[in-house]
DNA sequence: TAAGCAATTAACACAATAGTTAATTCTTTA
DNA sequence: TAAAGAATTAACTATTGTGTTAATTGCTTA
């Protein structure tokens, strides 16, 4: 289910940083592993499993592959979540609901 | 790190579902546990995880112990990474723009 | 105080994660 | 065509997560 794989995907820190860095430009896979202490398969396996669970995108170019953030499947994710979970008439709601409006387009 | 739990308490299938059923009322632990398959020790672990994490929050009262959702944290931590993640709206198209220019020479 | 129910903790087994290095695939270029 | 670089996949290991049943703790009540 999608939503399994958008929370495990979620579940790690080095990933949720992979994220941030895709929230400020794209990158190829190698400038990506240069900003952590693992071994370039282990960051790419990780971009594996945030590409399968529809949070970033790739493509190949030339030698490289780039990789951007597929930031609707996120946003759409997360806030359905919330709304899911958080009852009913919350002040918290409200703002939810006009940041995730306010992000959507 | 506070956020580091949430996220691990979220990537659980069962552990979501404990907090949909909370959303509604609260519910001691037999009652949470009667709604699984798996053993009641199993469930009593993963209202720790969710408790240690800040969703929920229980008291005993006499001889059962309630639990109920802790909304605010679920809310507040799910929004602002999507925040942190999602600030701006614009640059991704831009970027889009230009990696489909470069994609069609 | 003993019995019984609710809940958690203890001890253990097994599957899944996450990292490593080595090998492979794909592309560019000398 | 051979060499070199980027990235992924393969094979393996160590750790963590998640479930089980058995034992323990806490509370109520007969």
């Amino acid at each position: 289910m999608a939503i399994d794989l958008v929370f495990e995907a979620l579940a790690s820190r080095p990933r949720r940083e992979i994220l941030a860095y895709l929230s400020k430009q794209e990158l190829t896979a190698g400038e990506i592993a240069g900003r952590f202490a693992m071994s370039a398969p282990a960051v790419s396996r990780h971009l594996s499993i945030l590409e399968t669970a529809g949070l970033v995108r790739s493509e190949r170019r030339g030698q490289y592959v780039y990789y951007w953030l597929n930031s609707d499947n996120l946003v759409n994710t997360l806030t359905s979540f919330a709304f899911e979970i958080c009852p009913r008439g919350r002040p918290l709601k409200r703002e939810s609901r006009q940041r995730a409006a306010k992000h959507k387009s």
